[in-house]
DNA sequence: TGTAATGTTTACCAACCGGTCAAATTATCA
DNA sequence: TGATAATTTGACCGGTTGGTAAACATTACA
């Protein structure tokens, strides 16, 4: 028998499940850190530890692993999102958004970073992912936010942006680690500067989302 | 002859001028939708409409190439972070480099997309600017932000992850552009996206920025 | 105008890339 | 144990890649 997966036999083997894991866990670390095009089968192969075929008997082409990285790693991915409760207290909410996303962008900087290579390249194997369950899940948590600004519970703003606010300010610590570890210089590198941008970022939102009796500045916004 | 530049002759010609002008904009093109290691100078040739040995007889190698752009780039990009301004208002001035920073999100979305790529894949071209130039702007900024604090002319909060923090909310405009039209929807992936952005970061920014006589949450940040 | 310098292209090369093949090795289980 | 299926690898293939050589074309300028 030459067929590799899901075949005859439906079930996965151990050794199945261990290879496929081993590669998925080397393809992270190439696929993040050099885009797909610039990721060569060999790179991961030696990253994973086996011959280049070994990896094609498990997954049949390049894509046909990042896809499965891709696949295996968004749902986590979203999760931080998922959790955002429209029962909670607002301003809660929004700051416990800001502490997972930040600690996602510190315990899994590889994959905010593979997804990040593939949005900037124009998402061309995300696409449909993007504009299906993370535009769903958006839409969804956007009407929320909507609803706690018509409400009263934060200032009115545009639930889109604001998520977006989010995301980039949280995911930068991971994507742009190497800029922000060279501005900050070698003294401030260490795993303190996530407690400084919770510290920061925390601050910057609750307070850039307090209700206004009246608008704080010559600048008036309304939705 | 063969000597390409800057050999016998100190003069550029005109020709030269031009030409090389033409690469840059192509392998700015290129390089800024699929990074370095994903471009390959024959797509660069096409996009500058000529052969791949007429390219690299204006540079030498893809490095070269890529080298230049960078450093033609790098310049330009830094000038709204120069026109920061320690003599003017401080929200006033926060608010106008937001406001800048969005407009080269939109205007010049290669530009970003090309530092993006490359400080994404770890840097390997542009360490050194990072760790200079880039670095010592940052903390002369940085030291006015300090100082305005200081002067409870805004709140007190740490000036590099304010920095940090527009940088990524802008950027990710250009940077992240599909996956933020995605995420709008067809409707509202106009030019239109960009005055939202300006009215809720500026908003953000200037309220979470605001000094607070107290406390404003059960949440204390103090430098 | 003539000629030397500059600019352009065709043909090519060695290294690399994604992927195949067949043979060899190892695991499974009756 | 032995036979069958699953796993692993070295050798290889056609296409692409960065880059070169040399001939050809064009420009600048005395």
């Amino acid at each position: 028998m030459v067929l590799p997966r899901a075949a005859k036999t439906q079930r996965r083997t151990r050794i199945q499940e261990e290879k496929e894991e081993q590669i998925l866990e080397a393809a992270l670390e190439v696929f993040s850190s050099r885009g797909f095009r610039g990721s060569t089968i060999d790179q991961i192969a030696e990253v994973a530890g086996m011959s280049k075929p070994n990896l094609l008997y498990y997954f049949r082409t390049k894509e046909a692993m990042h896809r499965a990285l891709i696949d295996r790693v968004l749902d986590t991915w979203l999760d931080p999102l998922r959790e955002f409760n429209a029962e909670g207290n607002p301003v809660a909410e929004i700051r416990s958004y800001i502490r997972r996303k930040l600690e996602m962008a510190r315990d899994f900087p590889r994959e905010s970073r593979l997804f990040a290579n593939e949005v900037l390249q124009g998402a061309p194997h995300i696409e449909d992912e993007l504009k299906g369950p993370l535009k769903k899940l958006v839409d969804e948590k956007a009407e929320v936010i909507r609803a706690w600004a018509k409400a009263g519970k934060i200032a009115k703003c545009d639930p889109y942006h604001l998520i977006f606010a989010i995301w980039s300010t949280t995911q930068h610590y991971a994507d742009f680690d190497v800029q922000v570890r060279a501005v900050l210089g070698q003294e401030n590198s260490g795993d303190g500067r996530f407690e400084d941008a919770a510290r920061f970022l925390e601050r910057l939102f609750v307070d850039g989302l307090q209700v206004r009796e009246q608008p704080s500045s010559n600048y008036i916004d309304e939705m």
